[in-house]
DNA sequence: TATGTAAGCGCAAATGGTTGCAACTACCTT
DNA sequence: AAGGTAGTTGCAACCATTTGCGCTTACATA
């Protein structure tokens, strides 16, 4: 997996260690396929190396997400990471019923970031999170609620 | 105030009780200017009530804004609470080097909001949210990072 | 390959916020 | 005005996340 070497580079290059948890916690993610609790990265962890501590998996996400490596996204009350998405970044919508998540191409926001430069001199962080709202399936009162 | 018979009526309203430590914890928020984090609201309402439970205030302030009496803004990492602007509701765009906030109309965001809808029939949650970034004097570097 | 050292780890304690529950009280009814 | 009751409180326990600290280990250097 090209991603995986990335992430290594990312790591040596800024003098930080690779270590196996660490390695270990890349692994879990990237093989996750999409956006991943903490619970569920420490449980995997754990299950894989038993000495395994719930600090270090907070610790190796907010490092792999200071080195651009993992995004992180706010869905419910609760962080999910994943791996960067190689075929460009994105936001979420994520559903307040159904607590479904979908992807939303930056280029939505692009206007909106303009607008604050250019009438306010803000520059949004606008790189990666997650929008509440109703998806389509839940505002026609199709879906159950689903819990957490 | 108006405010305060607003929300004295919204609590009756939905058959809520007006307990002291409701008046309280509405009258700290509303004289307290600006938004305000919980431990302030706590602080204040320990010193004019030292048996304030900080339960208390975190229930009082999510009854205040699932009423709509109050909005409820992230700054940082940490929630802060103000009276619903009767000037018409903000949100916040927040310099993540200062902390300072700034009023932001919403109007800035209904094409957004359009855009999301048409596209994806997904409804935005965007009644009150702050959006992080950095401001003008902190671009040009001119200030110095403001601590928590 | 052996060694020194700072980065990182596991652990335990602390922090911010939420929840279950028994006692209390605002307020409706009489 | 007194009584009944359901909403609310204070407390303590709990949960998710962060932090301090002493021991360990990855890796630079010789």
């Amino acid at each position: 997996m090209v991603q995986r070497q990335q992430a290594i580079d990312a790591l040596r290059e800024k003098g930080h260690r690779l270590t196996p948890q660490r390695i270990l916690v890349l692994s879990i993610v990237a093989d996750g396929g999409g956006h991943m609790g903490v619970d569920e990265v420490f449980r995997r962890a754990k299950e894989a190396y038993p000495y395994m501590d719930i600090a270090t998996v907070y610790r190796t996400l907010h490092l792999f997400k200071n080195l651009g490596v993992v995004t992180e996204v706010a869905i419910g009350d609760r962080l999910h990471y994943e791996l960067i998405d190689p075929s460009g970044p994105h936001h979420h919508m994520v559903c307040r019923v159904c607590n479904g998540a979908y992807n939303l191409s930056p280029t939505y926001l692009d206007e909106f970031r303009d607008t604050l430069l250019e009438e306010f001199d803000f520059e949004p962080d606008l790189e990666h999170f997650a929008i509440t709202g109703t998806c389509s399936g839940c505002r026609s009162g199709q879906n159950t609620p689903h819990q957490h």
